[in-house]
DNA sequence: CATGGGATTGACT
DNA sequence: GTCAATCCCATGC
């Protein structure tokens, strides 16, 4: 299988990204959950046409775009798609691999929880903001990297995205079955274990 | 030029 | 469960 995924249409791009690595200012992660989101869509920036804020969206496969969500976070995309079409993958969760305390650090006000289950708080805690907005995702500062050769590719739970208020409907969110770094809320047959101590309501397993 | 609205998160009732 | 924070962009007058 060949190891580019961004010249794929969007869906199949958010479905292969997931397993794939991302790293930068000292830190790295695995994806395991993406979304897609397309020009032909409303819910998609690149919806209104070419513009000072989504023309990114229309560049080259492999960039990043990255933008600030109500007012405070950062959010990472990766364009794909030719050039000239509007499309882009949203990174929504990681599992932290490497650069741990420098996550924490970076987000240190909640150390306690998950570092990068959220769109806004991977960004946080690789130290990625608007300024990597353009970048080449295959050389950095940014780095996207596939998962080793020959391992299997990970099994997906397929679920409406999250957060937009147009076409929430389209099952454009991609979750790496069992994996408890997903974003809330966790879809329907994720299989993931709760992250303890929120048991207690009488509930059984 | 004024205004509305987010691809969210964390704190609080 | 509810709600504020915070600011750039897109739209409308």
């Amino acid at each position: 299988m060949s190891p580019d995924p961004f010249a794929l249409d969007v869906v199949a791009a958010a479905r292969a990204l997931v397993g794939w690595t991302v790293s930068h200012a000292g830190c790295a992660g695995v994806i395991v959950e993406t979304e897609a989101y397309h020009e032909r869509e409303p819910a998609c920036h690149a919806h209104i046409g070419l513009t000072a804020r989504t023309h990114i969206l229309f560049g080259a496969p492999g960039t990043a775009y990255v933008y600030r969500s109500y007012g405070i976070h950062a959010l990472l995309n990766v364009v794909v798609e030719p050039e000239g079409t509007g499309a882009a993958v949203l990174i929504r969760a990681l599992e932290p691999m490497a650069g741990v305390e420098l996550m924490r650090r970076r987000r240190a006000r909640q150390a306690g929880t998950d570092l990068c289950s959220g769109p806004g708080k991977l960004t946080q805690a690789l130290g990625i903001w608007l300024e990597r907005n353009g970048g080449d995702l295959r050389t950095g500062p940014i780095r996207l990297e596939p998962p080793p050769a020959g391992r299997a590719a990970p099994a997906l739970v397929t679920g409406p995205r999250v957060g937009i208020t147009k076409a929430v409907d389209l099952p454009w969110r991609f979750c790496a079955r069992g994996s408890r770094h997903v974003s809330r809320p966790w879809p329907p047959g994720l299989g993931a274990s709760r992250p303890r101590a929120q048991v207690g309501s009488g509930a059984a397993d």
